[in-house]
DNA sequence: AACAATGTATATTAATAAAGTATGATATAT
DNA sequence: ATATATCATACTTTATTAATATACATTGTT
């Protein structure tokens, strides 16, 4: 029951987007620099990021990637959610066709429940929280 | 981010010995039946809920497995904890020294609440109560 | 127009973890 | 004794995740 990669990644990256909301497109292998992470991953990280609408992209030289959205917008759940596909804890929440036993189960719904209050928690954290939180002037010593 | 089919079988013969509870030591090879889970697996699973005191076992002809604990007192959390080990959704919240980038990383409070506020809804579901659901009249038709 | 810098897309491999199976041992009621 | 059960570990298979490789498309600069 851990975050995928591409998750922790990926929150990572826009985080860092956010970050440099003010210079402009950045690009793929300053991104990879910074975050240690290869090239060719990042770029597939970047193409899901870019599809659900959260970062864009400029071709050709001097481009990379932008947020598409404001900090603010850009929650956990929205990054957990696109990265883990499958969204619930338990796949016959949303399928209960793939369990032969759903019909018997009485814990699918405790699942549901569990999995709500997750994601509930999840869509109240934003990017930009994150990024004030980091700016507190007691989080690091000079 | 599933929970593996190990949490969710042990879960399902949790309830399935705490809905026999008065019947005594129920076989392994009863519980596989009615559960369609292989023996062989459904042994490994049954171990170790021995080993964390939730059930007991009684060996030799007329054994089986029994629950150790009442049904109100087995909760979800406990159950999950036990089957998914590492029990953060990321691994570096309990071990930040296995990310080289810990030091810099924003969001590793934020998961550890996300975290935290899951295993408090699943604390809060004991097996008695997902029991106690199926029985009320509404549940079933006829 | 040519070129180089950049992103896009898909296929393949490698690594890891999960799920399930097999073999054999140990305990105990009868 | 013997049959019936659990106990323990090793192994195999399968699925998923992570990462790499290859080829293509776009665009600013000259």
């Amino acid at each position: 029951m851990k975050l995928s990669t591409k998750t922790r990644y990926g929150t990572r990256i826009l985080i860092e987007l956010a970050l440099k909301i003010d210079q402009g497109a950045v690009q793929v292998s300053k991104i990879s620099a910074s975050q240690k992470i290869s090239v060719k991953y990042l770029e597939q990280i970047l193409r899901i990021l870019k599809q659900a609408g959260i970062v864009n992209s400029v071709r050709g030289p001097k481009g990379g990637h932008l947020l598409a959205k404001d900090p603010e917008e850009i929650h956990l759940g929205q990054i957990v959610r696109l990265f883990e596909g499958q969204s619930d804890l338990v796949a016959c929440v949303s399928s209960p066709e793939n369990c032969e036993m759903a019909a018997d189960c009485l814990v699918r719904n405790a699942w549901q429940e569990a999995t709500s209050v997750l994601y509930e928690k999840l869509d109240t954290i934003s990017i930009a929280s994150l990024i004030h939180c980091s700016e507190e002037p007691n989080q690091r010593s000079a």
